[in-house]
DNA sequence: CGCGCGCTTGACTAACTTCAAAGATGGTGG
DNA sequence: CCACCATCTTTGAAGTTAGTCAAGCGCGCG
């Protein structure tokens, strides 16, 4: 069962379901202000007092946790349509930053929640949201307990293509780096592996950024769908 | 941040804030069947129709996922208190079981949702509850990605140690394995560390499911709190 | 054109897994 | 109450996957 891996609000592109009715976010969207960002530029830190959610119109955002000796978790990457923030309690619980040029809406926590919590329905709407995010945690943690390497780079593949609503081919906006700390793997492991799935045909990378499915049933059987 | 790994209901000796407040139970309550379970006896299995939510009274459940060729992954040990089956979209996405003998209140989802529906501040409690188990899974992700085996078991114990609202002594219902699943390890590298913490003097072992803490110091600078 | 950064590739290493066997534990029936 | 058996745990030794260290490549930008 894949699920997307972030919040969202309506993109008709995406093939998500359950995201919001198109009117919900019509009063709220009238509190957001939009912001541009630059590659690498900090959104807010972990333990930051979270005061602003945050949705991505375009480009692209990680959410990061850093270990005391400086080993890096990627938990997420946010595409265009995906809530930025949500799940914070009375601070963030991770550092989110621009992975590349990157425009977002910017929304006061305290005037969102205090007209979603007056809407019943909204409120309904986030926890049915809260749900799916906790069920594409669930996949993930299946991801990193139990996956190879190669299952990995499979399951992260498809799991963007669904997202972007593309049938075949995908331009990645992130680095190396960040796929395997999203994945719970070094940058070599994960240029090798994408190496290895062209070498069997089953990817085709026109460049670093860019693939293209060659061999889409190759790819679901390695990704073990669950 | 350790937080529990798991939906909770009021339980005067847990020290996990933010769980219902005990009236908000109190008509809920009355839809609940009691339902006791052998050793290994399922409540639900994955992709089952999810008519029931359910609440740990005593005992200990455990959720898993299998892939295809029989590696299991288990995402979630739910202790007294724990509330079961709250993410399931209209099928369940993982199957649970009664890791021993175990007591559970079963409650029909129709009833559960009518009624929570019509509450505004029981779905908002419910919302909350649901990023609490978001920000547990993050923690969980950050673990199976980028911790060693000697820092995922710290972690564990720690977990438990919080969850149990206990200062120094735990009793593991689990078996090494069914650890291991939990932790993207297998059962000797489960046995192996916790054999290396037991020689560094910072647990001690009156048996294998008998776990107290000698120098909890030590155990919480290897969790690496985040 | 050349510089810098990110990506790739190779050789070696380490951590964890796998395979195997022996040692504890606990439940059951005599 | 004790002995037995199945099951779980521990421990050892060898194997494998992914990590580490290091060098070279290539793309994009100034």
């Amino acid at each position: 069962m894949p699920a997307a891996t972030a919040l969202q609000s309506p993109r008709p592109r995406r093939a998500v379901p359950g995201a919001f009715a198109p009117d919900d976010f019509a009063m709220l969207d009238r509190l957001g202000t939009v912001v541009p960002l630059r590659r690498e530029q900090p959104l807010f830190h972990e333990a930051d007092p979270a005061e602003h959610y945050f949705k991505v119109i375009s480009g692209a955002v990680r959410s990061c946790n850093l270990l005391a000796d400086g080993r890096r978790h990627v938990g997420d990457f946010f595409l265009a349509g995906d809530f930025i923030g949500f799940n914070a309690a009375s601070t963030y619980i991770f550092t989110a930053e621009a992975v590349t040029e990157t425009v977002v809406v910017r929304y006061s926590r305290r005037h969102f929640d205090a007209i979603a919590w007056r809407e019943p329905h909204i409120v309904r709407h986030l926890l049915e949201l809260a749900c799916k995010s906790l069920s594409a945690a669930h996949s993930q943690m299946v991801l990193l307990g139990r996956k190879t390497a190669e299952e990995r780079i499979a399951s992260f593949i498809l799991d963007l293509v669904v997202r972007n609503g593309v049938d075949d081919r995908i331009m990645l906006p992130m680095s190396r780096t960040d796929i395997g700390d999203h994945l719970g793997l070094t940058m070599e492991t994960v240029s090798r592996t994408f190496a290895q799935l062209r070498k069997d045909g089953v990817i085709e990378l026109k460049s670093s950024h860019d693939v293209t499915i060659r061999d889409r049933a190759a790819l679901e059987a390695l990704a073990q769908a669950d």
